[in-house]
Formats: structure tokens, C-alpha cells, sequence
DNA sequence: CGCAACGGATAGTCATACTATCCGAACGGC
DNA sequence: GCCGTTCGGATAGTATGACTATCCGTTGCG
């Protein structure tokens, strides 16, 4: 197909990745890393594909935040997930950027899942009823309610669904023509999701001390209770 | 002013807010949580203030990720804020939200931070020039040029940055009528700035499973070549 | 009077993510 | 063929952060 990939030895790689060799094999121990092809002689060869695995390990932990057990799971579906159809491993790739671990049990917790799920599907998302961002934010929904107080609704959501399936719509539009095979659209469809939540993150936290200026700006406080 | 404040001992303390006597203790070392008043026999006495403290410390660990010196830092704000024009309070507050350690430097940074500032400042939005949100955005604008190609224009915020401003209205005013004093204000932006980011994090990983259902669905790839 | 609870100090634990060292085998330039 | 370098693989050590446990002398209540 094309032509030869040039390959090279470990040390190689971690000149070109920029990585500690030390840290190369912890995530070749852990998994992380595909084991370059061995030859019969007992070394192995490494190409660019490794290259560019190290800088979404680096991506996946340093932007997500996600750990080594979290990391590995992508790696693995990106690596086995040729066969599989395209919008399920995105699916479970974004799955597995949830890093939280114990889901809330009890019978709260099914009715506030019934809840979430049934305003999505009311609003027409196409999004699994098991998927870990639904039931994450369900989870989220009762800690609300626990600390703002139990008459939180899920529709107070609605605002923020319908902004970011808006600005989902664009996000996939404008990399559409990016995508070579399902391996590198999901590569993509990671990128795309974990490097834009920081921002979006730091513009809400701007827009917020924005809002703040107009609504207290130069006020001092004329009267202080309990904090 | 209002009657007598009902307060109680440490083990009491630990009881109420359901976090062991040693993790309080060591709150109490480290500044996160203010030392009961001492009566002259070397007894301490706390109050629901410390209840609620040490609710809003748990907060900013388990959902905001913060290390304890940044929670260190926003509980000094809240102690020692009483003085100061709320909307900066809360500007600080925010900034101590911000967990990354060392701005990135260089000329290519401090080019980034005019050029997001110069954004910002054109659409009209009222925030430091030098607010940690808008170093880190700088920041962040640098990371995707290193990893999507050095032609991302600041521009591409626009449709979020919009978006956010929307909301932070929307977040504003279904809160306005629970100020009281400039502490327990902050303390609200805190909550109402924290609590709702990891909700918009999942809104926005539902919405891209949503349209990558839409756009991939169904559809086997048809090749595959290196990842 | 005695025993539990207190404040305060110090040291120990646990998890995570590396990082360093050692070993024996294989290249590869001479 | 020799030998210094680099390899793959295994094992052990380190750094950090957030607690957690123990000890000690004091205090207060029944």
C-alpha cells in the first residue's frame, strides 16, 4: 500500500517523543504502548505510530487527568476497535474519559437516571441509556439536590443541552474532512473532546467574573452576617 | 443581634459533618479550617459556620480537584474578604479555582495572552487582564497549535465564549435574591461556579455521542489503515 | 478521684506514577 | 572473534499528597 515505515529502536522513541526512556517502559509494562514488532532476534522496532501514541497518553493525563487504569481501557479500544462500528467506539471511548469509579446505588439514584434519561431522549439526543456520562450526570443531579436544596430539576439542564449540542454540531462539521479510518476518527473525536472541555471551562469561569463586575461591581458590602 | 449560636466540641463537630476527628485535625493544621474560639481553659468551641466549612472543603476537593494550599487560598479569601468589594472577592475566588501551577513564558505566551485579551476586550466581556482564566486560555491556545496545526485562530472561541456569557447571565440571576452578605455571596459563586462544571463537561460528552451517532451510525469502516 | 475527651505534636500509612538499577544477551565496529 | 554499547525484561526504590494513628500532658465532669 505504502511505501516502507521507517522504524527505530526504544531509544529512538524517546528522543522523537520527547519521553524518559524509564517512563517508555512503565507504559510498555502497563500497556499502554503496543510492544514494537519483535524480530526473531529479540528486538523490537518502533515507528511513528508509537510516537503518536506517547503524545495521546500525554493528552489523556495531563488534560483529562485521567489515570494509567482509565488510559489503558482507551488504548485498548483503539487498538482492538477496527472491527467494531465507528460510533461505538467513540461511544466507549467517551465512556471511558469518566474517570470517577462507584456510580450512587439505591433506589434515589435509579429514579434520578430514569430522570435524566428521559429528558434527553425528550429533547431527542441519541445517547445510550447506560452511557457513563448519563449516569454521571445523574449523579451529579442528586448532589445538587443535596446541597442547593431537593427542588433542583432537571430541566434547569435544558439551557445548558441545548448550547452544547449546538456547539457539538459544529465541532463534528468542522472536522469532518479530517477523518482517514475509524482508528484515527476516533484519535480525533478524543482530541476534540478532551482539549476543548479546559477552555470551555476557563471561558464559563470568564464569562462568570464578567457577569459578577456588572451585577456587584464597586459595591463594598454594607452588612456582614455568618459566612 | 440573633440569639445565642449553638456550639459544641470537636467530636461533635466530626459527628455532624461526618468526617473523622483526624481529617479535622489536620484541616485545622493546615489554615482550611478557622480554630474554634478558645476559652480561656484551652477548650475550643465550634458552630455551624465550621460545619459548613468544612462541607465547602470537600466540595473543592472531591469536585473542583483542588489541592489543599488552593483551598487554602480561597478559605483566606472568605475569612479575610469582609472588606473588600465583593465582585473582586469573587474575581479572586475564581482565580484560585485554577489548579495548574506555572504559566507557560516566552514572547509566544505573552503574544498568546494579548491576543486572547484583545478577543475578549472586542466582544466587550469585563474581566483582568491578568485573571488566571485568561492566562490559562492563552495557555490553552498554545497546547491546540502545538497539537492541531499553528492556523487555530483565537476566533474559534467566539461560539463558545458567546455561549458561556448567555449562561453566566442565566446563572446570576436565578441567584441574585439568595445574596445576603458579600461572604455568603462568594460562597454561592463558588458553588454555583463549581458545581455546575463537571455538569457541563457531561452535557457536552452526551451532545458529541449524540451527533457522532448522527454523523458515523451504523457505518462499518471500510479500511483501516495506521493509527 | 478517676476516666474519657481535649489540644497539640510527631510519625506512619497508602496510593499513584514514575525512576533507577541490575542482569544477561545481542549487535556491530574493528 | 572481541568488547563496549544498547537492548529487553525484571525488581526495587523514590517523590508526592492527603490523610491517619499514636502519644502526651491537661482538663472537666460525674
Amino acid at each position: 500500500m505504502s511505501g516502507q515505515v521507517r522504524t527505530f529502536m526504544v531509544s529512538e522513541l524517546a528522543q522523537r517523543s520527547r519521553t524518559p526512556l524509564s517512563s517508555i517502559k512503565f507504559y510498555l509494562r502497563e500497556g499502554l504502548l503496543p510492544t514494537g514488532d519483535l524480530e526473531a532476534t529479540r528486538r523490537a522496532f518502533y515507528s511513528d505510530v508509537h510516537v503518536r501514541r506517547l503524545y495521546l497518553i500525554r493528552v489523556l493525563r495531563d488534560v483529562a487527568g485521567l489515570a494509567v487504569p482509565a488510559i489503558r481501557e482507551i488504548c485498548k479500544l483503539l487498538d482492538g476497535g477496527g472491527e467494531r462500528d465507528l460510533s461505538n467506539v467513540i461511544a466507549h471511548v467517551i465512556d471511558a474519559l469518566g474517570r470517577r469509579e462507584s456510580p450512587a446505588s439505591g433506589p434515589e439514584a435509579v429514579a434520578a437516571r430514569r430522570e435524566v434519561f428521559d429528558l434527553l431522549h425528550g429533547k431527542g439526543v441519541h445517547v445510550r441509556r447506560n452511557a457513563k456520562a448519563v449516569v454521571d450526570l445523574a449523579d451529579a443531579l442528586l448532589g445538587l439536590r443535596r446541597t442547593l436544596g431537593s427542588d433542583v430539576p432537571a430541566e434547569a439542564f435544558v439551557p445548558y443541552l441545548d448550547a452544547m449540542c449546538a456547539l457539538a454540531e459544529k465541532d463534528f462539521e468542522a472536522n469532518k474532512h479530517l477523518v482517514a479510518d475509524a482508528a484515527s476518527a476516533a484519535v480525533g473525536a478524543i482530541f476534540g473532546t478532551v482539549l476543548w472541555e479546559p477552555i470551555l471551562i476557563l471561558l464559563r469561569r470568564i464569562a462568570h467574573e464578567h457577569v459578577a463586575v456588572k451585577t456587584f461591581g464597586n459595591k463594598k458590602p454594607r452588612e456582614r452576617r455568618r459566612a
